[in-house]
RNA sequence: CGCGGGGUGGAGCAGUCCGGUAGCUCGUCGGGCUCAUAACCCGAAGGUCGAAGGUUCGAAUCCUUCCCCCGCAA
């Protein structure tokens, strides 16, 4: 690799690391990495470094964990090391206009979705649980709006039937390494032209909160099977049984009617939960302090049965 | 010191508060019943009760330290 491209690097979790890594194995020079500040984190509330930072402790690249980006001050270390460009990837921080403008060739941002779909903070999740057949990456040139900047390349990808969203994070994650990769080495061509995003189908990809992971259960199973998957591993769908917080970690609709909530067969072929539509047929589940189980590992610890019934949060909270 | 649950034959759990060498469901193996079976009946194998130390006549059970798994909260 001869490149002569500086790459400043900006991004936080697995899903960033993954990039810096093959821009590092690409043979860039990277001036400087930046990442969120260490933060207490996991069990223990200990100060955890980073993805992202430890990958870049790994490499001895320089590291900067600015709080913010909006005084000059906070900025002297991107503008000191001169980059070319900057890539941002779920950096978790707002660029400044100051920033965008810094880096000779802009800031380039990867993105897991085919946008302007899913713009924001979820899209792995988001385009599960709402159905989506197909999703990818998008290496996009950042401007002020979110997500907004005009696009330069799509990887895409099929949602598999049993993708999940730490199976497609994986696999996104790949698809938008490769991509940095591909549109960097172009760049110094000149040979890649931007499309400004069209203005049809733009969505909003918000955050996944933890009350949406408690379940309504009259909503449709087929929906309620998508969202398993969508929030696996984080934050775990869950519904509450005898006083018990159950997580949900594979499930799959099956064509019965009941009460929604109510347990309408519960054996090792699964717990079928009736729904708003259909029925819910969980074939992995967890309860507090223990891990994950196979239904009939499940049931022979927690003795669910037929008529038992998943409370409804949002009964609940009217 | 963020809060909390747990590590018991291959799997999942009970027993731990009120110490006396371990039990349930399932699986495995053998036999039986049956046209047949993942069903049912009978029988068997299989555990240094996470590790180390301590208290005790005696510890899965009480005390100390350590290792590992997990839920909440971030």
């Amino acid at each position: 690799m001869t490149s002569s491209l500086r790459v400043a690097f900006a991004g936080t979790p697995d899903f960033a690391a993954c990039a810096l890594a093959a821009l590092v194995a690409a043979g860039y020079t990277v001036p400087l990495v930046l990442t969120q500040p260490d933060r207490p984190a996991g069990r223990g509330m200990k100060l955890t470094a980073s993805a992202v930072k430890k990958l870049a402790l790994a490499h001895g690249l320089a590291i900067a964990q600015p709080e913010r980006l909006r005084d000059e001050a906070q900025r002297a270390r991107l503008t000191a090391c001169h980059p070319d460009v900057l890539v941002v990837a779920a950096y978790g921080l707002i660029l400044p206009p100051e920033v965008l403008a810094l880096p000779r060739l802009g800031c380039l941002n990867i993105h897991a979705s085919l946008l302007p779909r899913w713009r924001g903070a979820a899209p792995i999740e988001r385009a599960i649980a709402a159905g989506d057949p197909e999703t990818g990456v998008t290496i996009m040139q950042m401007d002020a709006g979110l997500d907004s900047g005009p696009m330069l390349l799509c990887r895409t990808t099929a949602i598999a039937g049993d993708d999940t969203a730490a199976s497609l994070h994986d696999r996104l994650a790949r698809l938008g390494a490769e991509a940095i990769v591909d549109v960097l080495a172009r760049l110094a061509d000149d040979a890649l032209p931007a499309t400004p995003q069209p203005d049809e189908g733009v969505t909003y990809a918000r955050k996944i909160s933890r009350a949406e992971a408690e379940f309504d259960w009259r909503r449709p199973g087929r929906e309620l099977a998508r969202t398993v998957r969508a929030f696996d591993p984080f934050p775990g769908a869950f519904g509450k049984v005898r006083d018990t917080a159950v997580k949900l970690w594979a499930a799959h609709p099956v064509p019965e009617r009941g009460e929604p909530g109510v347990i309408l067969r519960a054996d090792g072929a699964g717990v079928v939960v009736a729904c708003g539509e259909d029925a819910l047929c969980v074939t992995e589940l967890q309860r507090p302090g223990s891990r994950r189980l196979q239904v009939a590992e499940f049931l022979r610890g927690f003795a669910l049965t037929a008529g038992d019934r998943f409370a409804s949060p949002m009964a609940a909270g009217a």
